[in-house]
DNA sequence: ATCCGAGTTGGTTTC
DNA sequence: GGAAACCAACTCGGA
C-alpha cells in the first residue's frame, strides 16, 4: 500500500537517526518534508530587550536558518527538498494534510509545553481525519515518559537516582537513506525559500559580534568528529576541571546548540563516546563526563515534563518559595552587562554577542543575579537566557536556573560564586574580560578584575575611569553576598517551617521583612532551631 | 516516620 | 602550581 507522507521538521534538523523521516520514507508515494516559518519565533519584536523576535535573538534565529539551508541541501542531495511555509504551524500543517491528501504524518515527539499543546492540536485533527500519526522520541536518549512510569509514576528528583532507574539508551538508526521518495504537486507560489537575516526585515540592524557557532546537521557532525579525535580529551574530560574563561579554543564540545535543534542525535554523540571509551585504558564517569552531560540533559527533560509548573516559581512543587527582591535597576544592569564587575559583565556580553558561554560562566552569573548578590527572581534571568542563548532548551534551562539560586536540586546557598576571585583563577591576566570588555583593555593586570580600586592616574593612564567610561560597582559584593545568605536562611526556614504551601501573602509579607536591617546571628549552631520570623529581628 | 549520607564544579589558606 | 585542609555548614531524597 502506498501513502502520501507529510515529514514535519520542527526540532530534528537532520537526516540521521531520524526515525520520523525514515518511517514517513516507507512505502510512501509521495513525500513531503516540511518545515513551517513561525512568525512568533522569526519576525522582528522592536520592543524586545535586544534585536530579534519575540520568542529568539538574531543569534538564534541565524543559527535556525543556517540549519534549515543545510537540511534543505541534503533534502536535496536525495532527491528532495525541504518546503518551507510562512504562518501559524497548527493552522499549517492541517491545511497541508488536506491539500495533499495526506495518509501518514511524521514528526518527532517534543516535551515542551509549547509543543505538546501545538502538536495535540494537529495529531487531535489527524486522528479525526483517519491520517496515521507517527511520532516517535529522538530527540533525547530516553523516553521521559518511561523514566517516570519506571519510577513509580513520579520523576526522580537526584542525578543519582535518576542514573540508577535508566538503563542503556537503543542505539541510533542505521543511515540506510540513499534517496527519498517524490515530492507530489506542490503550488511553488506559496512555498519558500530560507530566508536571509535580512528578508525577516532585520536589515537595518547593526550587531558588531555574530555569534562564532554555525548551525546545521553538517557543522554538526564535523564538531562531533573534531571532538571525538582527541581521545585523550574524550576520556579524561571532567566538566567542572574545564577553564570557563577559555573562549578562542572552549573547554566544552560546544555540541550544546546542535543537540538544541537536533542537527545532532544525542543516541550518536552517546554512541561515539562509548567507541571512544573502549579503545583507552580508562575514562572519567558521570557526572562529570562527557557521557555525563547527555545525562544531565535527559536528567532535566524528565523532571521538566514531570513537574507542573516547572518554569515557575509559583505552584512548582519542587521550587522553593523566596521573596526575590524587585529591583529592576539591578536586574537591568545585569542584563546589560553593567554591573561594574567585569567579570560578571563578559560573561553577559560573551552571552550577547555569542549565544553561547562555558557552564560555569552560566553559573557565574546565575548565581550572581540570583541568591548570591543582586537577589533577583531566577525567571528573569530565564528569560533573558532563553532568548539570547543559541543552545537555549526549556528543561535544560529553567533546570539550571533552579539549581543556581538553590530553588530546587541545589541548596548550599552559602556556597557563593565569588565575581572576583572566581575567575581569576583560571584567567589570572584577564584576558577573556579585555577582549569580551575592550575599554577594559589596558587596565593593568592587579586591577582588571577589581578596576574600581585602581588609583585615578591608573584608570586615566589606561583610558578608562570608573563611573565615566565603566561602571562603578553597582553593589558591594562583601555585603549583598552576606545580605543574601541571610534571606535564603529566612526563605528557606519558611519554607520547611509552612505547613502546605507557601502563599504569596505570607511570602510578600517576608520580603517586606527581610528588606529591613539584617539582624545579627552570632551564634551559627543555633541557628537550625531558628524559626524564620527569628531572623527578621 | 526517621535517619543516613551523598551531593557535578565555593572560598581561603597552607604546604 | 596544584592538592589538601580548613572554614562554615547545608539540605533532603531515598531507603
Amino acid at each position: 500500500m502506498e501513502v502520501n507522507s507529510l515529514m514535519w521538521f520542527r526540532k530534528g534538523l537532520r537526516i540521521h537517526d531520524n526515525p520520523a523521516l525514515d518511517y514517513a520514507t516507507k512505502n510512501a508515494k509521495h513525500l513531503y518534508p516540511v518545515f513551517v516559518l513561525d512568525p512568533l519565533y522569526l519576525n522582528p519584536d522592536t520592543s524586545a530587550f535586544s534585536p530579534g523576535s519575540k520568542k529568539s535573538a538574531l543569534n538564534r534565529i541565524q543559527f535556525l536558518l543556517e540549519s534549515l539551508s543545510d537540511l534543505d541541501s541534503s533534502l536535496k542531495a536525495l532527491g528532495s527538498r525541504l518546503l518551507l511555509f510562512n504562518g501559524d504551524p497548527v493552522h499549517t500543517i492541517k491545511r497541508l494534510l488536506n491539500r495533499w491528501n495526506i495518509g501518514r504524518l511524521c514528526f518527532e515527539f517534543d516535551t515542551e509545553p509549547y509543543s505538546l499543546t501545538r502538536d495535540g492540536q494537529v495529531q487531535d485533527f489527524a486522528s479525526h481525519t483517519g491520517i496515521e500519526v507517527f511520532s516517535p522520541v529522538s530527540h533525547t536518549l530516553f523516553d521521559p515518559r518511561e523514566v517516570i512510569k519506571k519510577n513509580g509514576g513520579k520523576p526522580p528528583l537526584t542525578y543519582q537516582s535518576f542514573l540508577r532507574i535508566v538503563g542503556i539508551p537503543s542505539p541510533p538508526h542505521a543511515n540506510t537513506i540513499s534517496s527519498l521518495p517524490p515530492l507530489g504537486n506542490i503550488e511553488d507560489s506559496e512555498v519558500s525559500n530560507v530566508p536571509t537575516i535580512e528578508e525577516l526585515g532585520y536589515a537595518d540592524v547593526k550587531q558588531e559580534e555574530y555569534s562564532p557557532f554555525r548551525g546545521g546537521e553538517s557543522e554538526a557532525l564535523k564538531r562531533l568528529k573534531a571532538s571525538l579525535m582527541d581521545k585523550d580529551w574524550v576520556a579524561n574530560f571532567e566538566k567542572p576541571k574545564g577553564k570557563p574563561t577559555s573562549f578562542e579554543n572552549p573547554a566544552t564540545t560546544v555540541l550544546s546548540p546542535y543537540l538544541k535543534f537536533g542537527c545532532l542525535s544525542s543516541r550518536l554523540f552517546y554512541q561515539g563516546l562509548q567507541d571512544v571509551f573502549k579503545e583507552v585504558k580508562k575514562h572519567t564517569l558521570p557526572p562529570v563526563s562527557l557521557v555525563g552531560q547527555l545525562l544531565w540533559r535527559e536528567f532535566f527533560y524528565v523532571v521538566a515534563i514531570g513537574t507542573p509548573n516547572f518554569d515557575q516559581m509559583k505552584g512548582n512543587k519542587i521550587c522553593k518559595q523566596i521573596p526575590w527582591s524587585g529591583d529592576d535597576k539591578l536586574f537591568i544592569a545585569w542584563r546589560e552587562a553593567q554591573t561594574g564587575y567585569p567579570w560578571i559583565d563578559a560573561v553577559m556580553v560573551q552571552l550577547r554577542k555569542w549565544g553561547w558561554m562555558h557552564h560555569l560562566a552560566r553559573h557565574a552569573v546565575a548565581c550572581f543575579l540570583t541568591r548570591g548578590d543582586l537577589f533577583v527572581h531566577w525567571e528573569k534571568g530565564r528569560d533573558v537566557f532563553e532568548r539570547l542563548l543559541i543552545d537555549s532548551d526549556w528543561a535544560i534551562n529553567n533546570g539550571n536556573w533552579l539549581w543556581l539560586s538553590c530553588s530546587s536540586f541545589f541548596y548550599q546557598y552559602n556556597r557563593i560564586y565569588s565575581p572576583t576571585s572566581f575567575a581569576k583563577k583560571y584567567d589570572p591576566s584577564g584576558i577573556y574580560i579585555r577582549h569580551f570588555i575592550p575599554v577594559l583593555k589596558d587596565m593593568p593586570e592587579d586591577y582588571i578584575y577589581e578596576p574600581w580600586t585602581a588609583p585615578l592616574e591608573v584608570q586615566i593612564k589606561a583610558n578608562c575611569v570608573i563611573g565615566r567610561d565603566y561602571p562603578k560597582p553597582v553593589v558591594d559584593h562583601d555585603i549583598v553576598s552576606k545580605d543574601c545568605r541571610r534571606k535564603m536562611g529566612a526563605a528557606y526556614a519558611m519554607n520547611s517551617t509552612a505547613s502546605d504551601v507557601v502563599t504569596g501573602e505570607e511570602l510578600g509579607s517576608l520580603g517586606r521583612k527581610l528588606e529591613k536591617q539584617p539582624i545579627q546571628i552570632s551564634d551559627t549552631k543555633k541557628q537550625k532551631q531558628l524559626k524564620f520570623t527569628d531572623y527578621l529581628g
